[in-house]
DNA sequence: ACTTGACATGTAACGCGTTACAACGGTTAG
DNA sequence: CTAACCGTTGTAACGCGTTACATGTCAAGT
């Protein structure tokens, strides 16, 4: 492995213009140029990574945090790492399996100038905790967050819900039930909120035990079908899902079940996703590529990329078939 | 931001020393041990992690290379990430969206001593290409490599691709199709292969034109029923799909066709995913997750663990209600 | 009493670029 | 003819830990 003193000492030149060669300064004479690049071509020589990192204070690289890589964040993090990768950026992924202890150590990664930055996908330890890690560097979070000083690019979950209650609502649903994510987090409390308004203004009941929390995935989907769906008593009419794979569970249960969809339960989930496509869910589509867009561009302190990203952020309803 | 040095002076100690407190090393006294800690603790120190991977000579960090994340690659990539994790190391996620320029700076990564290692998901550029990189450090695939000097975690898909078609045919299916991913990869010649052997072995017709190549996603499934299934003359009566994605295409515009699924057309897909199961279809097990830790190890020269895992890698046919 | 060795700690070089500042030769303005 | 300046290049310190080797101390072994 070759280094630069070595290309130094072969072309006659110092280290210092060796390294502006290699960083573009415009204080090199091109037949300098010229013989340099020569040598390191000749000596196969490319700059080592970590020294960069090390002598330029900072290492091109961002640490995305989450829980685990599920289908629901897929067009975020395709969208940040190509974004990312455009400006030159690396994205790490940080998976914490849920355990607190693990999340922090994706935090101290920005403690110890591994990452320039962070985005936080989901943050299981207590949100103060990380605020306190805002000094060592600029840090977004997808999710709403209920410190001031940690940005986020969610969107408010009230308005997109509110499409989805009034969608089922002009279908002449009334029973409307809830299938929502992590307990008290700021978007199941927006949604909660954006339900009991339409309802309210519709003067239709709210039933506190439709509502259930902690539904993520297909399987848990599935489960709801019996929660919901399969006891005596009266049913919901149409459940509004925490996103499209919980839909996807709840659809292909109900139907295992002989329950019709829609003419007896109508679905709505959440975030159009392909697999919402695929299965004919009707969604509320969320803008999440660009809330990625937006996530890197915060993260850069480059505001008016973001600025110019945000218009392109608003909440539609795509009418499919289980509605 | 505190520096080893200040904590060395303020403790009294060499830097030396305290490096040794960082590095758990036992020739250190544990009253030195104590004093050094409680520095570190009261200037609220960490090692700066560029610092450490320069001198150490490496980053403890993998690169993970791929065109994009879908969801047939979740099941490893959260594998892998984990596994990784449980041993100190990082994933650094590279996407190239198939451009074999991106993907080059991915392997540059190596040398540059960004990572310490990569694992190739897919590789655009020529693999003989990708073999001059492992001079800079080892190299995993997930797929199946045309170079020895480059392992791969890969199994023979022969296998399991036999499995699906002898299904079929148990079914009674005579008329099957294959759908396929990219044209020339091994994945691919292994399939058609099995394909063959099988048909000849049952004296079945071999029609190639009932063999398609680059389908890889939901959207693609999708055509595939026209192209396929609603010509004039005859058509299939089952087809193999390259991935569960894709089967999941299929199925939905057959169905969307009146086609009926499993009279008139049986399907099978590969993987065995979450889709599979939430839309019941036949699906080939893959044991993606154990891959994933195999290549880990592999990557470490770990090769015992990778044994040991060894034994859990073999397909297996799922058989739910679209056979 | 003397060697041998274990243990604790220090010294200094090393890993590899980057960059502020200095220096040198040559040009141009006055 | 000189001061001021530009362009080019070098010097040396810096960013921050790690580690091979050296040194000093004290106890166990003979």
């Amino acid at each position: 492995m070759s280094n630069l003193d070595q290309i130094a000492k072969l072309a006659g030149f110092s280290k210092a213009t060796v390294s502006r060669v290699l960083n573009n300064s415009p204080h090199v004479s091109p037949e300098t140029r010229d013989t340099i690049l020569a040598i390191m071509k000749q000596l196969d020589y490319v700059p080592n990574g970590n020294a960069v990192s090390l002598s330029k204070g900072r290492t091109l690289q961002i640490g995305m945090c989450a829980e685990g890589i599920n289908e629901a964040m897929l067009p975020f993090l395709n969208s940040f790492v190509e974004t990312a990768s455009q400006n030159g950026y690396q994205t790490i992924i940080y998976t914490s399996g849920g355990d607190a202890k693990q999340e922090l150590k994706a935090f101290e990664e920005l403690r110890r100038k591994r990452v320039d930055a962070l985005v936080i996908i989901t943050c299981v330890n207590d949100h103060a905790l990380l605020g306190s890690y805002c000094k060592y560097g600029p840090i977004v979070s997808w999710q709403r967050m209920e410190l001031p000083e940690i940005r986020s690019v969610a969107m408010n979950q009230y308005d997109g819900y509110k499409l989805g209650v009034e969608h089922v609502i002009e279908q002449g649903c009334t029973r409307i039930a809830n299938v929502l994510g992590r307990p008290s987090s700021m978007n199941t409390l927006s949604r909660l909120a954006a339900y009991e308004e339409m309802m309210k203004k519709h003067h239709l009941p709210i039933r506190h035990e439709w509502s259930l929390t902690g539904i993520y995935s297909i399987r848990d989907g599935e489960r709801v079908v019996r929660e919901l769906l399969l006891g005596g008593g009266e049913h919901p009419d149409a459940v509004l899902c925490a996103n499209d794979l919980v839909a996807a569970g709840l659809l292909n249960e109900a139907r295992r079940q002989r329950i019709r969809v829609p003419e007896d339960l109508a679905i709505v989930g959440f975030d159009n996703t392909e697999l919402a496509h695929t299965l004919g869910i009707t969604s509320i589509d969320n803008p999440i590529a660009a809330q990625a867009q937006n996530a890197f561009y915060l993260l850069l302190g480059k505001l008016n990329q973001a600025e110019s990203v945000q218009q392109k952020l608003q909440f539609s309803l795509v009418k499919r078939v289980t509605t």
